[in-house]
DNA sequence: TTTAGGG
DNA sequence: CCCTAAA
């Protein structure tokens, strides 16, 4: 079926980090490949599916078609409105204020359109603060001016109550999906799915109700439809239901089906369009949820193209498609381009047991994905499970930054095979990982730069979209310069799929490519050049790792495959034409030692003797 | 781990 | 800069 293929079209660009050598060919640098955040972004999209789902509305080809569920569902028997407020305020409080990603504000404020740009750090309180004090209200509280707004921007909503189960309404939205184009109705059910955002996203209630195996599917997706080599992610397990629907349910699961798949071929276009972005522009990577319903919210430059599902600029986070909606049935106006969870902070005494900063990370990460999960924790990539220990008895202490500490998300009650991770969860088998990744998100104490005090260790968790990596990562090569380098970033990586929600953290030495990043670019200055030539003509062109001793020994980001390559380079440019050079221009001086010495050790072999030049 | 080269 | 075969 359609809707599959779609689905697993936009799995597999996640799943295969395709996305590097398509832009990487476009400029050939700085672009990414492999991203650990991205896939920390994919994890929390599926989140931020959930919540934007909340918002979407799901428009039809024809604008007026524009539906909002108002009044409480009988089958969650909750007002949706007033659960929304409950959780959006619950969320506000509990999250922002520990200096969330003002991307979440937008995501819980609808009427912010437009006023969101890229580049927004964490913690942007007065971002927040304007839209929360502000517009943030009009969410619900003042919902009928939004309708209002709305309506003046051309669009007529429908408000209708929900009437019957939230589930049912799902089978129904392909078939809505494909009346769309002619506005014939709009998938009016599905909004109650989709405008119950707190069910799905932090309502456990709902979730844990044993009666609410519907919803619970709905928030899923099939995992039986891994028909390509790339598992689907999933959303995380907020409960221990079935996730595989059986087929007479499958119809059931379209709707969020959709909601999901619509997000991922725009994610993949993404990258693949990302054909300029340089190192710099990673920090932009970071977005929140947008409600883009209003097509003014459209960016400029990423829709409206012939691309019907590709175009997702680096800079928006919210794509509308207007141009082709009307030749899809299924399209929606929007899309989530990513999702940024706040940051928490944990402080946390080193003489704290690991139980209890389990359940301090347990607080901290429940308040977004639910409290159906509990938290594993590994160390050096084995789980810690004596809950007793003390942090520095296990050997988690400020001073060693090397223990790599990584924290698991896991369902209470599905056991994980405890010898696949055991061994090493970072070369779980793809069968094991499937296993284990189905129900758990893992956090990954990564090195960081958070300043803390000597007694205690902070620990920062942050979902990391593409920039905080970066800046993470960034930071760690200054470390050595500064008083920051005692503490550690707890990155959360929410490697969510559907058939393979890795618990692998990242350890880069382990060999899991897919949490490599590519390090922020840093073109050679003058200096660096001329100390580069001098140590080659001095040691030859075969003995980089004696050049970076002599030449680079104390810049840690420069290695001796740096030092070689750029050798390569130099080599080039001397070789060009001046015009065709480009960058900081490297004095003619310079580039004619780097021929000559080139040409010199071309000849002389430099067999691991100092050959005067 | 390093080197050497292609990408 | 990345990725890797080879050494």
């Amino acid at each position: 079926m359609v809707l599959q293929k779609r689905l697993n079209y936009g799995f597999n660009g996640y799943q295969v980090p395709v996305i590097p050598r398509a832009s990487r060919s476009a400029r050939g640098r700085g672009t990414i490949k492999k991203k650990p955040d991205n896939n920390q972004i994919q994890a929390f999209e599926m989140l931020a599916s959930v919540a934007g789902n909340f918002l979407q509305k799901n428009e039809s080809s024809d604008p007026k078609n524009v539906v909002f569920v108002e009044d409480p569902c009988s089958f969650c028997g909750t007002n949706i409105k007033d659960k929304y407020e409950d959780e959006r305020r619950s969320f506000m409080r509990d999250s922002f204020d520990h200096g969330a990603c003002s991307e979440i504000a937008s995501a819980f404020v609808p009427s912010m359109q437009g006023k969101h740009d890229n580049h927004r750090g964490m913690g942007d309180s007065s971002f927040l603060d304007n839209h929360l004090e502000g517009q943030g209200q009009n969410v619900l509280e003042r919902e009928d001016e939004r309708i209002k707004r709305r309506s003046v921007n051309g669009k007529t909503i429908h408000i209708k109550g929900c009437s019957d189960g939230l589930i049912e309404p799902c089978h129904k939205v392909s078939k809505h999906c494909s009346l769309a184009n002619n506005a014939e109705k709009p998938s009016l059910e599905c909004r109650k799915h989709l405008d119950s955002f707190p069910n799905g996203f932090t309502s456990r209630k709902l979730v844990n109700r044993d009666d609410d195996e519907n919803l619970v599917r709905c928030t899923q997706l099939n995992s039986k439809n891994n028909n390509t080599s790339g598992a689907p992610p999933d959303m995380p397990k907020l409960k221990d239901a079935s996730p595989i629907m059986s087929d007479e349910n499958n119809s059931r699961d379209i709707f969020e089906f959709e909601n999901l798949q619509r997000m991922y071929p725009f994610k993949k276009r993404k990258f693949f369009n990302q054909n300029s972005s340089s190192t710099s522009d990673r920090g932009s990577q970071c977005q929140g949820m947008f409600d883009s319903s209003d097509t003014t919210r459209v960016n400029g430059t990423n829709h409206g193209t012939s691309a019907t599902m590709l175009s997702i600029e680096e800079s928006s986070s919210i794509v509308g498609q207007q141009a082709h909606s009307g030749s899809r049935a299924c399209n929606v106006k929007l899309s989530i381009k990513s999702f940024k969870v706040p940051e928490l902070f944990i402080d946390i005494p080193e003489t704290a047991t690991i139980g209890s900063l389990k359940r301090t990370v347990m607080e901290a990460v429940t308040t977004i994905l639910g409290d159906e999960l509990h938290v594993g924790i590994l160390l050096q990539g084995k789980k810690v499970r004596d809950d007793s220990k003390t942090l520095i008895q296990t050997g988690i202490s400020q001073d060693d930054k090397r223990h790599r500490l990584g924290f698991m998300l896991e369902p209470r009650h599905t056991p994980i095979s405890p010898t696949s991770y055991n061994d090493d969860p970072c070369f779980l088998t793809t069968s094991s990982r499937k296993k284990l990744s189905r129900q758990s998100t893992s956090l990954t104490l990564q090195q960081g730069t958070y300043n803390v005090s000597k007694e205690r260790s902070m620990i920062k968790i942050e979902s990391c979209a593409k920039g905080d990596l970066n800046i993470v990562s960034s930071l760690e090569d200054t470390s050595t310069n500064n008083n920051m380098s005692k503490c550690r970033a707890l990155v959360a990586v929410p490697a969510i799929n559907m058939e393979a929600l890795a618990v692998v953290p990242f350890w880069r030495k382990s060999g899991n490519p897919d949490f490599a990043q590519r390090r922020i670019r840093r073109p050679f200055s003058v200096l660096e050049v001329e100390a580069l030539v001098q140590a080659v003509e001095k040691l030859g062109t075969g003995r980089w790792r004696d050049v970076k001793q002599r030449a680079f020994d104390h810049a840690k980001h420069r290695t001796y495959v740096d030092l070689k390559d750029k050798w390569k380079t130099l080599v080039h440019t001397a070789r060009i034409s001046p015009q065709q050079r480009r960058g900081e221009p490297v004095p003619q001086e310079l580039l004619d030692r780097v021929l000559a010495a080139h040409a010199y050790w071309s000849q002389h072999q430099c067999k691991h003797q100092l050959k005067p030049l």
